[in-house]
DNA sequence: TTGAAAGCGCTAACAT
DNA sequence: ATGTTAGCGCTTTCAA
């Protein structure tokens, strides 16, 4: 940052801080054993009502704070899930979040969230990190991990529900949707609307599992039907809609036959459909487009493109589920599975007309 | 979610869960007192390269991972930093977050967010969960807070930081832009641009006392000129680009004549755009359009919005860095005060061709 | 309905 | 360079 921009001074009006309150300073206060204000702190056990009146009238007005890294460490009980995913910046996570939240809000379950940006090592980094606060559950995106990260898990001895993706080996439950199967149906949508010189646009592989995996099967449905990509790209970076207009541009002046272009997510589709439309092109006349995800951004464009929904907030909700079953023992049996469909959203970029 | 979109079965491969190892049991593994494991583990004090290389054997065969909860208690340490923000749908706060952390990364804070979906009883009941975790100092969004929740900050007795917002009275310390500023800059640069007729697009006041100030600097910084905003649309709910597109149509419906329309955040302000592009609409000679926040999105539109950068990346870096500043000792001072310029970005949209 | 004692797993402080 | 002791602030368990 320029130094220019920023103006730095002192507030003088901040009060001097405290030495934390203890259960015992609301004892004192209260003239009730520790004991008792820890009952009555807990809605634990018979407590009269006299009694917690007081204790309760001495907390607040204490303004006594419980100290959880006690009460975790004697009750060996933490309300903490830790959830651990690739990145913020992309939209998907942060709705998978929503759902998470969604439900634990309704339980004592807290989600703690860490970030890997991708990285293998860092979700090692992060996880021995989350972990080392001995959570009650463990929810994380996708099914690989190197093998530190599934010794630490394995060990954990506590539910762990793989999200996103269900293609693969889980070390406990899954939730997600099949990015093969989803790859599949998009390739068989495009050559039933008739399309055939079919390119694609998508994240550099090694990155991203589920980019990958929907590559797999969208190529493994062509060529079935004796199809062929006949051109792809694959960018590093933030997936942004500038990316997509870039790439578009680039595959279209390498190709300029495609007549269909499968982007990975819905940004860099929905920049490479405002590119096209720039230009002039007929879409979905001259050039089909598809992306992924079912973003709601999408809803924003005169012209939707066609996608195909993972579902996002009920993956977040079913694994929130998971392990608050768990936790609260409703559910007893490890290694639930929940596949949900992916669901197409043909739009207006898919259908020849 | 519909059932039938829901396939659940039972992931027979699952290994039984064990007990989590503790010190003593790395301790015993490697022939060596606790207390000699705890220092390898820490790397602290002296210990001989021999024992070091055994016990860390030992604790990486066995899969110790440490228990940072008798840690944290024994030490009263805790390397967390509570991070409260109202929302991660709206890029700006994972942004904010992406700051956070690349200057946490280098220290050994961790950052700790909470969600509370602008309200300030949820930021409340946040901010008592976090802070019963003991964290090394606390960041959060805004300068309005219930009354328990600034008592709450005082007492707790570690470093606050109060970010996006300068327009106030601070806790302790704030690293923000002046909203009422930002809002009196696109103003002005809004009339020397020969607009007079202007229309306010924006959030519903009370959920967003930043867009507020800058409404209010906005019709301040007009009123010196004689001028008053014509048409105001308020929203709730989330802000996507089909919410501004909607919203366009209202307001021009209502008021034809305007010249000018002012969103509050780039999202609403692209979809406006869009809308008026796709009306055929000549923008910025028949409207001008600007929005705010200096998203990156805007990039990737043919048509580039004006804006003014409220410099989210560096406010969470600042604000990251007087926490562990105050953290580590290099900073003694409570009460540091960082104001940002917010810097307008012309874009297309502002300039009268 | 209330209280007293023990201990959760680790680290600070003090030996050796 | 390594070990011993006490105790962090709470909850569990048992007693009254």
């Amino acid at each position: 940052m320029d130094e220019d921009d920023k103006v730095i001074s002192i507030n003088k009006d901040v009060t001097p801080p405290k030495r934390p309150l203890t259960l015992k300073d609301v004892s004192i206060a209260s003239g009730v054993s520790e004991m008792t204000v820890s009952r009555v702190l807990r809605n634990r056990g018979d407590v009269s009502d006299a009694t917690r009146k007081k204790v309760l009238q001495a907390a607040k007005s204490l303004g006594y704070v419980p100290n959880k890294i006690a009460g975790a460490l004697a009750s060996s009980r933490v309300n903490l899930v830790a959830v651990i995913i690739p990145s913020l910046s992309n939209m998907v996570f942060p709705e998978v979040l929503t759902g998470i939240s969604e439900i634990l809000d309704d339980t004592p379950l807290q989600a703690v969230v860490g970030v890997t940006n991708y990285s293998p090592e860092k979700e090692e980094e992060v996880l021995f990190e989350m972990l080392s606060w001995r959570p009650s559950g463990v929810i994380l995106a996708g099914l690989e991990h190197s093998e530190a990260s599934r010794a630490m898990l394995q060990a954990a001895g506590v539910p762990v529900v793989e999200i996103m993706d269900t293609d693969g080996q889980a070390i406990d439950s899954v939730v997600g949707i099949s990015h093969r199967r989803a790859g599949r149906e998009m390739a068989r949508h495009i050559v039933k609307n008739g399309y055939r010189q079919i390119g694609f646009l998508g994240t550099k592989m090694p990155m991203d599992h589920r980019a990958r995996k929907r590559f797999e099967g969208f190529t493994e449905a062509l060529a079935r039907e004796g199809i062929e990509v006949v051109d792809q790209v694959f960018y590093e970076g933030g997936s942004g809609l500038a990316k997509g207009r870039e790439m578009t541009e680039r595959i279209l002046e390498r190709s300029p036959d495609l007549d269909f272009l499968y982007y990975s997510n819905d940004m860099i589709g929905a920049g490479g459909m405002l590119y096209l439309l720039d230009q002039g092109i007929d879409v979905p006349g001259q050039i089909g487009l598809a992306g992924f995800n079912g973003s709601d951004i999408l809803e924003g464009f005169s012209v939707k493109l066609a996608t195909m929904d993972a579902g996002r907030r009920d993956i977040g909700r079913e694994a929130a589920r998971i392990v608050a079953g768990r936790t609260d023992g409703s559910i007893t049996e490890p290694g639930q599975r929940v596949e949900l469909e992916p669901t197409l959203q043909p739009g207006d970029t898919l259908k020849r007309r």
